[in-house]
DNA sequence: GCTAGAATCTCTAGCCACTAGAGGATCAAG
DNA sequence: CTTGATCCTCTAGTGGCTAGAGATTCTAGC
């Protein structure tokens, strides 16, 4: 278990650059180097980029990562707050579902409306350029 | 019809610095300027930012909306091709309704398999940490 | 005409989470 | 000992703005 940064990269699924990226904004830790300067990993490194990796995929927030991070080297705390960083990014991840629906409906319906004509019949323009009252307007 | 840009701001609902970003990028003209080197807008401008601020309402990005802007200046024109950029815009925005949807389903099952006690049962920090063979394994 | 305060100007830097590329050093296999 | 893959650091770029400094200009009231 002596991996260079590549192999890391393998076996996380993490990029190279990203894995240095991670180690500069302090979310991991910088590993020991060889004689000649190259980073050298072990299983500790593995598992803490699995859990960034899957937790990004999860839509997690850098910093939110952090206190995750955090909580999980202290096992015997209460996970109420690890509970609530999951909460309020759920209620999150509704809102941006919402609003994409609503965008579909109205991307959808523009679409539907298209006669395949010329632009000046074209509904696609036509609603971009004018559309003063329509849900959209107060998509946030 | 001699708007300076804060009144342009008001009746567009796109605020100041973000104009002077759109004239920046080209998106749309250097208007002319009073003595004192303020900008000076008329009724071209309103219409042209209302359809930039809806078209990014609709999530479409500044490239697309470049080439939506100039296709609306040519009404003779087939409307083809707005119609595939709508399109693909939409199909883009099935993709992202579908894996915030997948993203929520496994954030939700997190959350409700949580037992609220103790970090080291906690389904959240376990789910991160050891999440091999999820389907967010594959989400782009 | 004068003054105060609101609005405007330019410019730089920051946001997020990376990604790309230059130019050079190091490593492992043959 | 050479070759080619991998590694290093550093800077800059992405998208679509947003924030702030410090200076100027406009406008309304007196």
């Amino acid at each position: 278990m002596n991996l260079p940064i590549g192999e890391l990269a393998r076996r996380t699924g993490v990029k190279v650059p990203t894995i240095r990226f991670y180690e500069q904004i302090g979310l991991i830790a910088a590993p020991p180097r060889t004689e000649g300067n190259q980073r050298r990993y072990g299983k500790t490194e593995i598992d803490r980029l699995n859990f960034i990796r899957h937790a990004r995929e999860l839509g997690f927030e850098v910093d939110h990562i952090r206190e995750l991070l955090a909580m999980s080297q202290e096992p015997q705390a209460s996970c109420h707050q690890a509970d609530s960083i999951a909460q309020s990014h759920l209620l999150e991840v509704d809102r941006r579902i919402e609003k994409l629906r609503r965008l579909r409906g109205e991307l959808a319906r523009m679409i539907d409306e298209c006669g395949h004509g010329r632009i000046c019949d074209c509904r696609i323009i036509e609603v971009l350029a004018d559309h003063g009252h329509c849900a959209a307007d107060h998509v946030a």
